[in-house]
DNA sequence: GAATTTTACAAAACCATTTTCGGAATCCCT
DNA sequence: AGGGATTCCGAAAATGGTTTTGTAAAATTC
């Protein structure tokens, strides 16, 4: 199939190629009789416009950039639904990329966004993410730049979140509740914010109950799964073992059941646990798995929606906009007091 | 900042564009003590080149898309980390479409293809897909296009799939081996290849069996949740309800434990169920969750080493190149036969 | 030492589109 | 009728690279 250009179209209609083009986009300085000859021509020709002669002309490629650590999340699956479904709607592309939790591949990746590929960028940073002169340095490029779930702070832009703070405390404080008197929170990592956050809410619980501080209050859990099932293992294969645990990511969960499992150890009954999750089947796991759910098709959606504000109307401030979306409290089994368990209607 | 580009470092080291040009991708036309200030240069002044003149000229994208229904399902979340780990290692770009399961959406998002915007295509054609008319029209553009898991027959490209008929038979074979006499195929769609190829190792059991096809036999299912659990309550709010369930995807397995749990069904002494599923957490569900795992980061690798093959290589032919990954069987509680739960070692 | 080749770079064409500038023809107004 | 505005379009520059062609000087060959 034969590439059909402007120019082509230019030479079968005996115009120029700048009436051509500006026919397309329904200039007003073109008759409406040369449109119709132009559009038919199109139809005909089956014409589409390259897109990168058009963004190295415009300086603008209507493109953005999403990058995440991985997609193996469920959290991360249903932001990136919320914002496609943004992207589509305003005819923006949207080019994917994993850090793998990786820091030095997040700084490959984000040195290529200085080249103009993209307009825009989302991001939620690796979990070794520390400092962030390479994104401050895109930014300087004039890019604007959207944090979504995990931040960075030392970057004045804007960030989506959930309330990560208010959500640890109501994971912890529920735990309290049902009796709990010795939690550990299960951490991915002792420097990302929105794992700090939600710490510094179970902490806050923890003072405000007057429960001090355990040397195990907190487990710092690595990307690997081996790893985190040896250390929690370790933690629970023990007498004096916690009877609260809070798993601050989805992935955890599932780790915490297989030890409870190996271990004997029944939940609610020996131990109670509550996750930062966005799992569908939570539901119906054996026990049912009391939650934190974040809105992740929202904060996509929001995200998105900020980046697409900013790219739309110039001199828009993102620096202080910061959304904070509210994460809910689903109550199941996996924290229920023991010998009484509750059939709630959520169908 | 200020745009760096070649002519402007051309302009700072008195030379020409072109010999710039040439140093940077190393040439052997340019002496080695040009090439060192050249870089230099680069590094100082942080140039990247603009990728959109290159592809301009070089009628090349370095871009690649990805064509998914969505990324609820947690293989298709799977299957990006496989094709973006492929893509990032050749230095691709991956740009991410959603249809939504709309075949609207699907034709808009392949028309836009024929721009030259990617170089090629991996994709999971919509539910509503039943002609690739869409499909072809790109190809004849010459852009290579590899399906994966979702295929489409009459498109005469490289397919990517597990054996869907097998574990159909597979999947039905083992409902018959732990007694079930009466089994449901909840299924997709009625198109899609996938979900008709399991059904047919399905049919053949029943066929093998002697066992005759019951009018419930199979129940067609759509993308709304809230039909699927009406149809599927209907279809067990009955004595003469099925003694065995398999869901063709992951979904639906979710709305079976529902209404299981809504009518006191109990799994699996009342009814056994069986899904296609990559679901992380299906071990721990309540009862845990026989499967049909798909190897879907291994298909995900698998289509996009495909398309890269026929990228680099040119002449390459995609057409008769058929990549079947099996699936694989997971035995869990779901199915037992009743009263002798099995605790497997699976950790 | 003349002819030839090689080296190392410059100049210019090229990719497909957008946009500015300008100009001829037509229209409008008095 | 003449001056100005409007309509409709062409020519050309510009976007930022890549690639081809050209060309002096140096190196090599006979």
């Amino acid at each position: 199939m034969a590439n059909v250009t402007i120019k082509k179209l230019a030479q079968e209609l005996n115009l120029s190629v700048g009436t051509v083009s500006k026919a397309l986009k329904d200039s007003h300085e073109i008759s409406v009789e040369t449109k119709r000859k132009v559009h038919d021509l199109v139809n005909k020709l089956n014409y589409v416009p390259n897109p990168y002669a058009s963004s190295l002309r415009k300086r603008k490629s209507r493109t953005i950039a999403v990058v995440l650590p991985e997609v193996a999340d469920s959290f991360f699956s249903l932001a990136i639904n919320g914002i496609e479904a943004v992207a589509q709607e305003k005819g923006y592309h949207v080019l994917i990329y994993l850090t793998h939790e990786s820091f030095s591949k997040e700084e490959n990746i984000l040195k290529d966004f200085k080249s103009g590929r993209v307009d825009g960028i989302l991001i939620s940073v690796s979990r070794e993410t520390t400092e962030s002169n390479h994104i401050r340095d895109v930014q300087t490029f004039g890019i604007p730049i959207v944090f979504f779930d995990r931040v960075c702070e030392e970057v004045e832009t804007a960030n989506v979140t959930t309330n990560d703070f208010e959500s640890g405390y109501v994971a912890a404080k529920h735990l309290v509740e049902r009796g709990c008197r010795q939690i550990t929170y299960l951490s991915i990592s002792s420097t990302l914010s929105i794992a700090n956050k939600r710490m510094e809410g179970y902490y806050k619980v923890l003072s405000d109950h007057g429960m001090k501080m355990k040397e195990n209050g907190v487990l710092f859990c690595t990307n690997n799964e081996a790893d985190n099932y040896r250390s929690i293992k370790n933690l629970m294969n023990n007498n004096d073992h916690p009877d609260g645990l809070i798993a601050s990511v989805e992935k955890l969960t599932i780790t915490v059941y297989h030890v409870c499992k190996d271990l004997d150890l029944r939940i609610p009954e020996d131990v109670k646990v509550i996750s930062f999750s966005n799992l569908a089947s939570a539901l119906i796991l054996n026990p049912s798995l009391t939650t934190i759910t974040q809105p992740a098709f929202e904060m996509g959606e929001a995200a998105a929606s900020l980046l697409f504000k900013a790219l739309e109307k110039r001199n828009y401030v993102l620096k202080d906009k910061n959304v904070v979306v509210p994460s809910v409290l689903n109550v199941r089994d996996s924290t229920n007091l023991t010998g009484t368990h509750i059939q709630e209607p959520e169908w």
